[in-house]
DNA sequence: GTCTATAATATGATAGAC
DNA sequence: GTCTATCATATTATAGAC
């Protein structure tokens, strides 16, 4: 715990333990059924458990909750922070742009369920539950604000398009995948890849006059 | 009930009987609250009712939900096709993708807490309702469909762009405003063109090559 | 149209057995 | 580590008064 204030812990993998096989359930159903509908003992019945046993593992429903939004960005955030640190210095706005929705696809719809969650029941977690979520939010959101503030500056990027905007469009867009993205119909790359191509194209051309 | 086979009502504005005000308040607490929290006393007391009394409008909890999913996608979908009627039958396509989409966003926020709600617990509520509310959906997704396709016959969208998959990306874009568009922030019109700007150029220029 | 009273059931959390 | 039992409270829906 040396560069966040947070004690949370946020899990890596699927695992052994019942403590990782709660939050993955929990995720399930908060995705499905909502935070409120959620209860504890659908929780620990989805587990073959009883309801009091998850005490064992977590102080309150609200920890558990917690921890799944927090899993739900960090895994994204991370995955995005590996992919473009393989990238070198030099790389252009395209294969940026490219490598960085793809990474944050992948791990989206990989992380299904903690990720969808995260996005449906966020604005219905209670306030505290929230707002101890939003610093790793909001540290997400500047990361794609400085990572195109350069590409601006150089030019690579057409100074009429406003950053904060553009990211508000791009997580949109990205996020919204949770909703249609179905593996067994979709190509996950190809996806990136037009999605990407749109994006690149759309913020490094000079603006065309509309006929109206 | 001519032209659909349904029987509910989808409420057109702001009003004045109780039936209304429910509608409203129900509309708000869902978007908060979400699903499952959103009880019955709820939506009373915020109404200076008490909860038998909502039986007397609506003849279950889900008949309330149901017609709030409903007026969220009814009332864009009007608000788009009425302000694309407005247009001459040559519009090129930034003339009619940015009058769709300031149309949209217009409704979108416009009937906030209808929208977001819609959005944010389409997928807690229970199956029935969400398979009665699938047509309307399907319904809306298709006008944008066939708002575009001629467009790509007549090139001026670039033949490589999928079509089902950009307006899923529109509608990412567009809908996740719900989440972060304050209109004391932000300037509507403002925000149209922008993301009028980023799709017009990205459907209609080649694909250039990427660097990677 | 709105109220009160009620039925049958579910909730988060705790205490303590094993 | 998981269980059962329990508390105080909240839930949807109905019946019937006014």
């Amino acid at each position: 715990m040396m560069s966040t204030s947070s004690t949370k812990q946020v899990a890596e993998t699927s695992g052994a333990g019942s403590r990782q096989m709660i939050l993955e359930t929990a995720a399930r159903l908060f995705r499905h059924e909502g935070y409120s509908a959620t209860s504890l003992r659908a929780i620990a019945a989805a587990c073959d458990m009883k309801a009091g046993s998850l005490y064992y593992h977590f102080e309150s429903r609200d920890q558990i909750v917690s921890e799944v939004l927090d899993i739900g960005v960090q895994r994204v955030f991370d995955a995005v922070k590996a992919a473009l640190q393989a990238l070198t210095a030099d790389a252009a706005l395209a294969t940026i742009l490219h490598c960085a929705i793809e990474a944050h696809l992948r791990a989206l719809l990989h992380s299904h369920d903690f990720t969808s969650a995260n996005i449906r029941i966020l604005g219905q977690v209670p306030a505290h539950v929230r707002e101890s979520h939003r610093s790793l939010r909001r540290a997400y959101e500047n990361y794609w604000l400085e990572l195109l503030s350069p590409l601006q500056r150089s030019g690579q990027i057409r100074s009429g398009a406003d950053l904060q905007r553009t990211v508000y469009f791009l997580f949109g867009a990205m996020n919204w995948a949770t909703e249609w993205y179905d593996e067994r119909r979709f190509d996950l790359a190809q996806v990136a890849t037009e999605m990407a191509d749109l994006v690149v194209l759309g913020l490094q051309a000079p603006v065309a006059q509309r006929g109206d």
